[in-house]
Formats: C-alpha cells, structure tokens, sequence
DNA sequence: GTCGCGACATGACAGCTGTCATGGTCCGAT
DNA sequence: ATCGGACCATGACAGCTGTCATGTCGCGAC
C-alpha cells in the first residue's frame, strides 16, 4: 500500500486527485493539504511514503516543499504535479530533488502509474521537456530576475529602485540586460518570455 | 440520475472530476470533452441534463460553449466551474446563460451539490461575488479591452496600431482611457488590475 | 596575482509613453 | 432634430524607457 499525501490549494482539484487515487488497490491518499507549510505539518503526524505536490501554492510554494522535505525527510519522495511545461520549473523541481515532474494536461491514470514508479525508485520526467531544460538554462542573475518580476507587474524604474534599494540607473541597466537576453523588444515582453519559460 | 457532460482541458483534473462524481449514486458522466467545439459534438451524441465546464480552454472557450448551448440546447443546463473569483467572468457567464458559477477553490462534495441544485431548477452562484459583479460593471469599451490586451503582450503602440488599422494617436489615446478609468500608473499595472477582475 | 563575472553606479541621448486639447463621424436614444 | 457616447484622428509636450559608454568593487576560479 503506498501512502500517499496530496498537496494541492484548490480544495476541489485536491478532492477530485485524492477521489481518482482512492479507485487504486494498491494506493492510498492518508492525507492531504493545501499548502506547503500544512504539507509539513501532515508529515509529522502522518507516515508517508510519496507527496504529490502542485507548484504555485499561497503561503509555501510546492517547490519551497520539495526542498524541504529533502532535508527534513530524504526518504519521501515528491511528485510534482503542475499545470506548466515550463523547462524552467522543471530545472527548478530537479534542484529541489522532485523525483517526478508531472503536467495536468497528462491522461488522469498516469497520476497513479508514476507514484508507482516514483515508489519502485524510477524518475518520471518527460524525455523532451528535460532536454529543453538542459538546452536553455536560465540565462537571468539573480537581479535581472527581481527587477523583471516586479516590472512585470507594472512598476516603475523608480519604484522598483526603492523596493530593491538601487538606483535607478542600475534597475535600468538590469532590465535592458534581461530584455537583451531574452531577445525581447521592451520589459513586457520580456518578462512574458521569461514567465513562459519558467525563469520567473 | 442526473446525466453529466464535463468539459476541462487538462485530461488528468478532467479524469480527478469524473472520479469525483462518479462516487455519487444520483450522478453519472456519461461524456467528457477538452474544449467547447469536442463538448458541441459530444452533445449530439449523448443526452445530458448538466453540462459543467471550465472556462479557459482552446478552441473554444467555456464562455462560448455556454452561449452556444443556450442557442442549440437550451434544455441544458449549465456548471461554470473555474479557478478565478473574478466578476467580470461571473458577468460574462451570466450573459451566456451559465446556471452555476463555481470555484475550482470551493470544497469537493459542493461540485456534485451545484450539479443537483441546477437540475432542480435553482441557480448557484456566489452571492459575494454577483455583488461584485454588480457594483463594478466592466468599465472598458470594445476598443479599449483590444488595445489594453495587446499592450499586455508587450505589443508597442505602433504594432498594436497596425494590427488594429488604428493611427497611433488613437491607440494612446484608447490607452491613456483605459489606464485612467482603472486607476493605473501604467498599461502594465492597467492590464493586470482588468485581467484580476475579469474583465480582459 | 590575474581574470572574469555579477553587482552597482553615473551620465548622455534617442525614442517611446502618456496626457491633454481639439475636432469630426456615426449611431442609438430621446 | 438633438444629444451623448464610442470611435477615430492630429498635434504638442513632459516624462519615462531603453541603450550605451564608462567605471568601481567584491569574489571565486585559475
């Protein structure tokens, strides 16, 4: 019986996931939650062999959880179950030690078949969006991707400088570098290529 | 037994909703479909009393489908059912003729109970949310909605201009309308407040 | 010790954005 | 017939954006 915990923050996906899990002989979700920070406290109360976990999450991302669970319990292994193709993300969930990288857009029965998978000590990550991931790194510092995050949103090159104790200057440099790096025309586009990819 | 068409893009949160209400004696899905023209297809060939479906799919949208239903089977009822808590879609649905308007954020069992609500007649939409609606109409007119859009992608005025065969006078004006009666600082920060509510 | 990169900064300049004034046309409501 | 709103346009101007040159500092790799 592989015990399972369902880390998703829609409270209906999460039922529906754990509805599609319960039809397994072989599975069973013990628990579940809708953050990573209630993730954690499951894991203490609950054994648990794999944590099936969606990325964009309030409070404690999904990735924020992988990590931690690699520190705090290495013998669980994490399935990442998102909506986004993203080589980015995907870059990001291998560093923080997912053992699976999984899209929604997959048949439903391949949930069940990769926590089987995941269990017998395999990986399951798509061929050819690990590929891409290899042939594109992030190409954004550790600046370039702050500034562009909050360019995004609509701030301006002096609102950002505050937030991020510059100079304006210096945030306009950042941001014609990442617009140059991303091959894009100005700080909308860029940002969208770079959220498209994952590297923000 | 209440006879159930569901529409998702995402095979796998497609699959998860299927198990979920086929735990439901009174429930059964007897056809499922990844966007609005497979769902129109399925509809001549299966009789279905509810049809519950997401919004953001290709093809065509959840929106469009619902209109499309009240034209060609208006003894059908509709399920919005939707990651986003945003008036302008609840509006929008509304308009098209949905019955529900549900949140993929509401808890599991309420999808099956809207499902038996609308069958017998009532309508399930949030009533937090329909005051919202109502106290915010969608402040854009058609041009500004096109120009804002475009703007959002990080098409410059000039592009925008000669995809809309508009002068690039009237762009910025359209722009300076739609970042004014947002409360905007930006065409960044005005696309984001009118995508947040729906109305993008 | 040297080199390269990231981080940070200043300054200059061309071009884009956003605002505003002004004005015309079309269409539906009154 | 009149009015108001949406749509469309031109022109002027202030300010923001993006590019580029130039430069310093810290740090890790060699």
């Amino acid at each position: 019986m592989i015990r399972t915990l369902l880390v998703e923050d829609q409270s209906m996906v999460l039922g529906a996931l754990a509805a599609l899990l319960d039809i397994e002989d072989d599975l069973r979700v013990v628990a579940t939650a809708r953050d990573g920070r209630e993730a954690l406290v499951m894991l203490e109360q609950h054994p648990v062999d794999i944590v099936v976990t969606d990325i964009e999450m309030p409070v404690m991302t999904g990735l924020e959880l992988c990590a931690a669970i690699g520190r705090r319990h290495p013998e669980i292994r994490v399935v990442v179950l998102t909506t986004f193709a993203r080589a980015g993300y995907l870059q990001r969930a291998t560093e923080a030690g997912a053992h699976a990288y999984l899209l929604k857009d997959a048949p439903a029965r391949s949930l069940a078949d990769a926590i089987r998978s995941v269990r017998a000590g395999h990986r399951v990550i798509d061929p050819q969006l690990a590929a891409q991931a290899r042939a594109e790194p992030d190409p954004l510092t550790h600046r370039e991707r702050q500034v562009l995050r909050r360019a995004e949103t609509g701030a301006t090159t002096d609102q950002i400088a505050q937030a991020l104790a510059l100079s304006e200057g210096t945030v306009r440099n950042y941001l014609s570098s990442a617009i140059g790096k991303l091959g894009a025309r100005n700080r909308a586009e860029a940002a969208g290529r770079a959220r498209d990819k994952g590297w923000l």
